[in-house]
DNA sequence: ATGGCGATTATGTATATACATATTGGAGCG
DNA sequence: CGCTCCAATATGTATATACATAATCGCCAT
């Protein structure tokens, strides 16, 4: 194979043993061949199959006890496990990175900014417990000439003090937010809506067209940090979220 | 601590302690203190100020890098990444599981079950390249009285051949496909539609009504082996993502 | 039969050590 | 001045070993 002596175990590439290892009880179990609840062999029966040490296996085993695949049990051994609960990995890019993409120019406008001390409505969206200032801003996102997405958002200015000296007439607040703070969780909410007059003003669309709404909260240790509400003409926009089951 | 004999270091929990310094990096980062593109300390550094060997460091080091909160560069140390673009875990729960959380009665009813050779547009949807067997579902979730979710599914009967012998007539092809098709990878688009007159019907609400339609498709190894669309009332449903960047 | 208890077993975590590998910084030379 | 090459350094991967811990099996006494 590779470093330190071993002595052939045939086929080697230059991936390392764990990660072949791991792949390779991976392709067993996605493939079917171990079906869930099927034990795995045991790490000394591994050591002597591929002719390395314990820890090497016990590593790959860890990781794909991490990944969801397999379960441990002391004195029981490892074991396939029954098909998770499906989840995704979405991808929320920047909008600015969007619509790039999509080879178009890119332009933020500002419609509204303003600073008050937070109504009872503010704190529930931000999930604020005591009042405080906050900075509500609302903007369009434009793709070429055409509003690409609406945004509204509330800036908990207790958290990031430096947003109040900001104006964002023409730089987005979430890149700004972005690298200024470090944020620990967030949380999403996706659906679709109709819109509403005021929406669909904004967005050159008819009234009750469909759009789709993203919101969002974030926080950065424990503090609620933004609210922010995108609004996309159906049309114009599909979340694509992918998922592979362990972290290959 | 705890094993193997160690000094002091204080404040033992019944962690173990490559978690510990694992969190307390972590902390460090999401807080702020160490800024991105801020140099952690070496390995040798952190073995001193743990009273641990090199290994325990490196391990909780290499989980950093392998959730993307710090890139390891060789013979220069390790550093805080930029933020990362935002990701957002997605689950995405069996339909009954979510209506049954509604504390209403959940049903499945066929509407529709076609057998036939791939069209054109079947291979297109399922990512197929060859023709070959498929099985067209068409169904209705209720929660209650009230419809929930329309299901339109296509079936790849080359790569799930039992499929062909059911009738799902009140059973739903998801969790019948869930613990028979071991699935590696799933790809799926979230957006919002208007509902034409025969999704309006299905779903019993007005022509033109927004809704939000996840589509997914699936592979098992390489082949694909469903691709449904789930058609939710705008009112009745919402995605919820949550997201803390490093996995603990 | 049955209930408890100790031996056995597989995994969990940590150590010290060894060598590989990539990269950087500087010494030496043309 | 610039190029090459080498030594130093930090990380990457693997080993052998040690002891902890949880769960189970089977023995033994009641």
């Amino acid at each position: 194979m590779s470093l330190v002596e071993t002595d052939d175990v045939e086929g080697g590439e230059s991936i390392s043993l764990h990660q072949r290892i791991l792949s390779d009880i991976r392709e067993k179990i996605l493939s079917g061949a171990w079906a869930p609840g099927h034990r795995i062999p045991f790490e000394h029966e591994l050591t002597a199959q591929y002719n390395c040490s314990r820890m090497t296996v016990n590593k790959a085993l860890s990781q794909l006890a991490k990944a969801g695949l397999i379960e441990r049990r002391r004195r029981s051994g490892s074991f396939v496990r029954q098909p998770q609960s499906q989840a995704a990995v979405l991808e929320l890019h920047d909008i600015r990175i969007e619509v790039e993409a999509l080879g178009l120019p890119y332009r933020y406008e500002r419609l509204e900014r303003l600073k008050r001390r937070s109504s009872a409505e503010d704190r529930s969206l931000l999930g604020l417990s005591a009042p405080g200032p906050v900075l509500a801003l609302e903007g369009l996102h434009f793709a070429g000439e055409r509003p690409f997405a609406l945004e509204q958002r509330l800036i908990n200015l207790s958290a990031v003090a430096g947003a109040s000296e900001e104006a964002f007439l023409e730089i987005a607040p979430g890149p700004w937010l972005i690298g200024r703070v470090p944020w620990s969780e967030a949380e999403h909410r996706i659906r679709a809506m109709a819109a509403d007059d005021t929406i669909a003003d904004a967005l050159d669309i008819d009234p009750g067209a469909p759009c789709l709404l993203v919101e969002r909260r974030t926080w950065s240790a424990e503090h609620p940090v933004t609210h922010v509400r995108f609004i996309y003409p159906a049309e114009s926009h599909t979340l694509v979220a992918r998922f592979t089951p362990s972290q290959g």
